[in-house]
DNA sequence: TTAAAACTAACTAACATTCGTTAGGTATCT
DNA sequence: AGATACCTAACGAATGTTAGTTAGTTTTAA
């Protein structure tokens, strides 16, 4: 009798809560098709409510949308800004944190994807909040590892070429996938990781063999 | 008698045909709000004419679309090509080509904008175009360059390894402004295409001062 | 040469859908 | 009884698109 007592009882484990299910399904969906191609009745859908019961949880689209990005980003920031913590040499400092970050971008896909529309879409003040919400910790750690590097170089344009090399050939997997010389290991974090880490250790020359 | 002919003659030098005006202005719609966020209304209201006018030159939103993007690709495809036509050693191919490709690209950003938007929205179809008639023939002969830079390595690696640094430092440009180091020069071409060609060169080590 | 026909390029008005959202009702559980 | 979490039904606005019309120009034919 007692037993349905054990219902009331929020057994996260078991099942989630409704309002983390939508902000779940509208991450995925809003990664996958953009803000203005996900209605709110396709989200409800995938819920499995109706589109009216969302509101119940929710003021409004743009409220949901805020509160998806949110999560991903503040949930990806905890595991990125782990990285770096690490007492190392410089060198193998920045060979663990590409390593770990091809992991880590390659995992995720719809926190890639939200990246990339927030870039082309977002508004300044949410460009600002994932600038330092996200990025802002990690990106003044990876500064400062290049500027270890070589104390004479531009440590921001470093930082940012680190991040490119990674995130932009996983950007551009759909259209690599037609271009010459493609294979399938080269969507593999390790793989990847490998290169990047052996083009800034050594430029172009002496790079890593086929 | 025969004057009356000259009207015949298309005066494209004086104005523009609406076709022509249409693709223009859609293009730069497409590329600053995306597909969905743009309605065949806006577009109407920016050329000057009613929303049913467009109908009589395209048969929907859709093909205006792909007109607009077949525009802007094949229109750079061409000046991306010429650029490694030059009889140079390799490195200095290479160095010209980033400094040449650094100034295409922070030229025209509704370019840049709609390879982004269909990097993401793409179909595997419009990937192929774009793949085929834009990036093949620069990319195969990037490829041939970076492989006579060091035989042994992996072309298809390092030649979007030279993209990447080029085209996500722009793309990053609106979160980059709030993140630590940035500074207005990091947006000039010349800028960007020095950093990139030396770091190519010599990895982070030795590479350029502040 | 000139009147008729056909084409061009725009228009007005409206259609059916889809959209985000709201008001108000209902079952379940404390 | 009241709170929670859902529902049905509908609203107004915006969307892509179409039908039908008109004015001006060009082509054709008598």
């Amino acid at each position: 009798m007692n037993a349905v007592k054990d219902n009331s009882v929020k057994d996260k484990s078991v099942k989630e809560s409704t309002r983390q299910t939508i902000i779940d399904i509208s991450i995925k969906l809003f990664a996958q098709s953009g803000y203005a191609n996900v209605s709110v009745r396709d989200i409800a859908a995938a819920v499995g409510i109706k589109p009216a019961s969302l509101y119940y949880h929710f003021d409004n689209k743009q409220t949901l949308y805020l509160a998806s990005i949110k999560e991903v980003f503040s949930s990806k920031a905890i595991a990125l800004t782990e990285i770096l913590q690490i007492q190392e040499p410089a060198e193998t400092k920045l060979k663990y944190y590409i390593y770990k970050f091809s992991e880590l971008a390659s995992e995720d896909e719809p926190f890639r994807r939200l990246i990339q529309r927030e870039m082309l879409d977002g508004d300044e003040q949410r460009m600002q909040y994932l600038a330092e919400k996200v990025f802002q910790d990690q990106f003044n750690a990876l500064s400062l590892l290049v500027l270890e590097i070589d104390p004479q170089c531009d440590p921001h344009l470093n930082a940012i070429s680190v991040l490119s090399l990674i995130l932009y050939h996983l950007e551009t997997t759909p259209i690599r996938y037609f271009l010459k010389g493609y294979k399938k290991q080269h969507n593999q974090a390790e793989f990847i990781a490998q290169h990047v880490f052996n083009l800034l250790m050594n430029g172009l020359l002496r790079s890593d063999t086929l």
